[in-house]
DNA sequence: GAAGTATTTGGACGAGCGTCCAAAAGATTC
DNA sequence: GAATCTTTTGGACGCTCGTCCAAATACTTC
């Protein structure tokens, strides 16, 4: 598996902090970009300890990734299980808008992991296993607080919505929380007339 | 500007070529990992023709994604301005869910070139541009139909939400058009009470 | 403080990188 | 068919890549 005989407290202070230089980077860089000489060097320790805390560099980002989402998912997922209302809900999932920080953008990290778990590998699996569970708690809301209509297709769009409206916020810094939320109230609306007419 | 002193027509189909490939390579690998002797290989030339016609590596990728975005939008940028409906409008937008093509996944162009631009350089301004005026397009479009909310914010929230889509259906192959056309029929339907209430 | 283990270094390895260029090859013009 | 212009080649350039490893260092245990 992964290599990791981290046995001390410095062993695994080392580790980490590779792990967070790469949560930094990839989105900077792009994924591909990230070579094992900028991420020793934005960690402070040399190119070759790569490989004593991991297999490889590919391993590295894998797992700094999948961490990364993985903890970026633990909160929401609590407060959706926490008994908040549909409002306060899609708030929570629109304030990572407005925390969009250019010199750490969680989101583009968000946008850069799917690309690569896309591509293939290990990461595939793992990533849409977090992010399946996390859609799943989402629709367990959505019926929770009411929510007539097919709670896992919304919840799967709603999803898709908030990834693909940080990928576009940082293009487009008008891009707000305030501006989506309207628009998404209204998909999360009691479920509506199934079909309109051509005119 | 761009490096381009094509005189002949052989030229123009070796330009062309090496713009294709670079349009099936960058999802296929990543935008940093198209190497010089990749597409070269892909396209059937040697590296060196790469600065005959482009300035540089870089630059031939930003022209070929670009381009490849300009023409994606062209179509159904047509189709919103011959006056269809709103039921049509929303089926045209996730059609390219379900045209998903592993082999030549043009979505997963989209995010990759959103990612490039992101990360800074010429490709910024000329990619936000494009998608601008796209998504301007869009919201007359709404108005025409006889959407009376926020159309420009709604359209926004749509673009983000269909590439949110893409980049979903890339982990998951359940994720179709038919699935999400109820919820983001219901984003776009006659603008509904600001406000529920928290229970 | 010696012995033993865990961690880190510094330098090396072959491979591949983007880019350049003189010369060859092909096309066009007269 | 010679002259001229355009396109392509093949090989080279200096550099950086991921990975490896023996030696040096830090830490823990006794």
């Amino acid at each position: 598996m992964t290599t990791a005989h981290v046995k001390t407290a410095k062993g695994t202070r080392t580790r980490d902090r590779m792990l967070e230089s790469a949560v930094v980077l990839i989105p900077r860089l792009g994924w591909s970009a990230v070579t094992a000489r900028a991420l020793a060097g934005h960690a402070g320790v040399r190119p070759g300890i790569i490989h004593y805390h991991f297999d490889s560099l590919e391993a590295l980002l894998a797992e700094a990734a999948v961490g990364a989402v993985r903890e970026a998912l633990e909160y929401p997922s609590r407060q959706l299980e926490s008994g908040i209302s549909l409002d306060e809900g899609l708030h929570m999932f629109l304030a990572a808008l407005d925390e969009f920080a250019p010199d750490e953008p969680v989101n583009l990290l968000f946008v850069e992991t799917f690309l690569a778990a896309a591509r293939g590998g290990v990461l595939r699996g793992e990533l849409a296993q977090v992010l399946l569970d996390f859609r799943t708690r989402t629709a367990r809301w959505l019926e929770r607080v009411g929510f007539d209509g097919d709670a896992d297709a919304t919840a799967a769009v709603l999803a898709a919505a908030v990834d693909g409206l940080m990928l576009h916020r940082a293009l487009d810094p008008g891009l707000t929380a305030d501006k989506a939320f309207p628009v998404l109230r209204r998909a999360l609306g009691t479920t509506a007339a199934t079909e309109g007419s051509s005119p």
